[in-house]
RNA sequence: GCCCCCAUAGUCUAGUGGCCUAGGACGUCACCCUUUCAAGGUGAAGAUCGCGGGUUCGAAUCCCGCUGGGGGUACCA
């Protein structure tokens, strides 16, 4: 079995795209070598609108879609049996398929202008009637046709769509839908330019490529009759068809920057793990038993089946992702992999040598201490540069000095115990949190305070924050020296504030 | 307007005629744990299975209509 992604170099990849790309490749490496069958996955480059497209696009999808895990048998960066993979240099290609469908009169030049077509539209609107081409050309008597292209007159080849009768096509996850061929349009086949469509070259290549079965998003069952028409009039079999749910956005409608981020880019740079968004995406219009939630690759490679995709369309959920990434994070990448992910991150601050995302590097061990602190409060790695930094600079950035200080505990206290604490760190190595522990519990005892209360302080003195991991053990990775700095730090601020009367409040 | 697709809680879904007093997950709320924040644990609220008709002894599950949502209607894919 063999099926293709072909996506079309005019912007990043969307999770929609991301989503159809996924499942083919599940098709094709698991659910067709489970069933016995070989399966290939193909990509191919749909870059037959000059207009929109966009350099460098291609080689940034296939960059991404490699990062998002996926792997490929034929494309245009490893060629194959039935290329080139790229459409636009194939064109003689469809210039010659293009010319067949003329010659056994399932197309014609037309020779309508973009104005004629414009107008026509307006006036189709204005009179309320459904707009479209009035095959005004379809009339032309063959010869005239032929001498005004001979002639070279700018025209387009259209698809002479049957008028009577209907077509049916058996969508694998919607059963039977049937066109009345009447309502169905003339599509151009050929551009002007001489670049095919869509319609023209999908079909081509499809037939070509010897895909067996076409899995493509539902914005594309509308045009499925005309393809199914095309396949007819070269004479060729259609591939077997599959339209996936689309992906819609929030609010309802389609997915847009507007509501968040969309490609695949976007979410790389937020720090999320392709892992735990593929395990997101196979579950937006898929589910093993509604139960299964956390599927590797290897799972769904060993799962996955185009009969249990769902034809209804399904919201993207933000948090949910943002869930799963969570999830990955904590639970089922290991602290080294987690490691090395972060560094990136951490480098792109200035907070790591990029170069320590490699376990050997004398940098690692050190750079994993912290990252362990925080491996069940991370949500994304690029939070890791914000939740890290008082431990991976010196200099503690300044804080608001009012934070030393709890609610319902007295400015001057705090201060003396403070004091208290470092007299005893001074004494004491960090690196024995559970001894720590208990002397400063016990200090906390002799001043008559709760242990939130003296633990709360220390924990701004030596982050500059009200949250961080545990006290102790943060104190421990932080080391003597800091954790002493930082502490008459900021008996300093506290005596600054208390001797200018300044209360908690 | 016309054509087409879809329809279980805010969201993703399980369910294919009786096992459903509709299951799971995210989110929300509460409690436990606790030095903060997380993670973890326990529990709760939340669905007249979009509405109305049928079919059937029996329907979330089958049929029809309606409504709602979505897609298409380009010399874009």
């Amino acid at each position: 079995m063999r099926v293709r992604f072909p996506p079309s170099p005019t912007g990043l990849l969307h999770v929609g795209g991301a989503r159809t790309a996924l499942y083919n490749w599940l098709f094709a490496y698991g659910q067709a070598k489970r069933e016995g069958k070989p399966g290939q996955f193909i990509i191919r480059i749909e870059d037959t609108d000059r207009a929109r497209y966009v350099p460098g696009a291609a080689e940034a999808l296939l960059d991404i879609l490699e990062w998002f895990g996926l792997t490929w048998d034929e494309g245009p960066d490893k060629g194959g049996p039935y290329g080139p993979y790229v459409q636009s240099e194939r064109i003689e290609i469809y210039r010659e398929h293009a010319e067949k469908l003329v010659e056994s009169g399932h197309a014609y030049p037309c020779f309508c202008s973009p104005e004629r077509l414009q107008k026509l539209r307006e006036e189709q609107q204005a009179r309320g009637l459904p707009p479209g081409y009035d095959r005004h050309c379809r009339n032309l008597p063959r010869e005239e046709a032929a001498a005004r292209v001979a002639a070279g007159e700018p025209h387009v080849i259209r698809f002479a769509m049957p008028r009577e009768g209907e077509t049916r096509i058996y969508d694998l996850i919607r059963g039977e839908i049937v066109f009345e061929n009447a309502k169905l349009e003339d599509l151009v086949l050929l551009k002007s330019d001489g670049f095919p469509t869509y319609h023209l070259a999908n079909v081509v290549d499809d037939h070509h490529m010897r895909v067996t079965h076409i899995m493509r998003g539902e914005e594309w069952i509308p045009t499925a009759p005309v393809h199914a028409q095309l396949y007819r009039a070269f004479g060729w079999e259609m591939p077997a068809i599959a339209h996936m749910p689309l992906i819609l956005a929030p609010g309802g409608g389609k997915l847009s920057k507007r509501h968040g981020s969309t490609a695949l880019e976007e979410f790389r740079a937020q720090g999320y793990l392709p892992e735990a968004l593929m395990n997101y995406l196979a579950l937006v219009g898929w589910s093993l038993d509604g139960v299964t939630e956390i599927f590797s690759k290897e799972d769904l490679l060993k799962v996955w089946s185009l009969e249990r995709v769902s034809p209804s369309p399904a919201t993207f959920d933000y948090k949910k992702l943002l869930w799963f990434n969570q999830y990955y994070i904590n639970h089922i990448i290991s602290l080294d992999d987690l490691t090395s992910r972060v560094v990136p991150f951490l480098a792109r601050e200035g907070l790591a040598d990029p170069a320590a995302a490699d376990p050997s590097h004398p940098d690692f061990p050190r750079i994993r201490e912290v990252v362990a602190l925080f491996k069940d409060r991370l949500e994304t790695l690029a939070q890791a540069p914000e939740l890290m930094s008082y431990f991976l600079r010196d200099e503690l950035e300044p804080y608001d000095p009012a934070l030393l200080v709890p609610k319902k505990t007295e400015p001057a206290a705090v201060l003396d115990a403070l004091v208290a604490t470092l007299a005893i760190l001074e004494e004491m190595d960090v690196a024995d949190e559970a001894g720590v522990e208990a002397r400063l519990r016990a200090l906390a005892e002799e001043r008559g305070l709760k242990a939130g209360q003296l633990f709360m302080p220390i924990r701004v003195a030596i982050t500059g924050r009200d949250k961080s991991p545990g006290l102790f053990e943060t104190m421990r990775v932080i080391g003597n020296e800091r954790v002493r700095s930082r502490l008459a730090a900021a008996i300093e601020l506290l005596r600054e504030r208390v001797g200018a009367g300044i209360g908690s409040d």
